[in-house]
DNA sequence: CGTTTCGTCGTACCACCGTACGATAAAAAC
DNA sequence: GTTTTTATCGTACGGTGGTACGACGAAACG
């Protein structure tokens, strides 16, 4: 049975089980025991791989921001070449909200961790958190590109334009993921604020 | 000494001292002892005054909300009547931002209670957490009478515009509270997503 | 074949946390 | 003036969580 093990792999399977975990409790409640029990391997394990608590935290959020990334990417790819930079933008804030259980499940852990990175030090050092991160460049490439389009008044700047517009989905899946908002709510929200900000037929003005 | 005593009174003061702490700590792991060190009272006062646990985080809660929806109320009383529909909502999203060490003080902590609510059944069962909830109302009949001065295009919904503006606000105090943004440029990105929803001299279209 | 390393497990320790059980003074009630 | 209530405290108990120590097979290495 002992043979050599991709410590990789291992670190990633319990990470998962990690995040298993945190869907449906808090996440500063869930400790090796629990991981351990969920991934079907026993406590002394998980301190294997993650020898301290703080590192398994670690661990569970790189994972967990692996994971999100590789949605995104996947779902954006598998849209067929879309060159239309508004709807571009539209294809990727929409699937930044919970659309599914699985998503919605992504968002609570993430939130969770972003919460915990507010008042942990350890976590907020560490990778970005609660930031829009790896989309806000693309997102602002986006924008400039409908802006030289004619569809974003001339003075505004694309960066802020980026950013709020990565903002709104973010509240709006928090509003969703806490009940308040149905998904289907939190999408026209979106969609329709969209349209107010990049009008999709409309000369420089 | 222990004459006659204001329960409530006493219930708000230990709120406050737990909400103090939830400044800098994680909530979930903030118990007895510390609030009641926080509130230079023994143990069994605060045990006293709040029986259970889940009853100590409720009343962290409401006292929370009291006190931010206090502060709302105050700074939007303090500017003179200005019966501009645009800069009234312009003053409340605002409001909404941390903007200043006690505020992101309280972002912080409600922040906190949120991601909680997500895994917590009692806390979520309670009062409205992440919810727009009280302003929501207001912010709509804001948007409705802009949209009636022309401000905003008849078609679009005021309810779903409403709510994306508030989502835009809350998303960006995320980001600002978690050092991705300055607090400042979180103002101006909000700022000029209202100039692009609810343009200030434009007729209907 | 002996030895060392590696992955895995069982168990134990210490500290802390929520909760409960008195105890004690001061005020109120009678 | 006695008795009962009220606000407050000190301390204790059971449980749980992070961490540590030792053991034991299986492979790799010589």
């Amino acid at each position: 049975m002992p043979k050599r093990v991709d410590h990789d792999q291992r670190r990633r399977e319990l990470a998962e089980a990690l995040v298993r975990c945190a869907r449906t409790r808090p996440l500063h409640a869930i400790g090796y025991r629990e991981v351990a029990a969920e991934a079907g391997v026993s406590l002394n394990l998980v301190q294997y791989y993650f020898p301290t608590k703080e590192k398994l935290l670690h661990g569970g959020l790189v994972h967990l921001r692996a994971v999100m990334a590789r949605r995104l990417r996947d779902r954006l790819a598998e849209t067929t070449g879309d060159d239309d930079p508004v709807q571009r933008i539209r294809l990727i804030l929409r699937e930044l909200l919970p659309h599914d259980p699985v998503s919605a499940d992504l968002y609570r852990v993430h939130a969770a961790y972003a919460a915990l990175a507010l008042t942990d030090p350890a976590l907020a050092a560490e990778p970005h958190t609660a930031g829009p991160d790896q989309i806000y460049p693309e997102l602002t490439d986006l924008v400039t590109a409908a802006q030289k389009a004619g569809r974003l008044s001339a003075h505004v700047d694309p960066h802020l334009a980026a950013v709020a517009l990565l903002g709104a989905a973010t509240g709006l899946s928090a509003y969703a993921a806490s009940g308040y908002l149905t998904s289907e709510q939190a999408a026209q929200a979106l969609d329709q604020q969209l349209d107010l900000v990049l009008e999709p037929h409309r000369g420089s003005r």
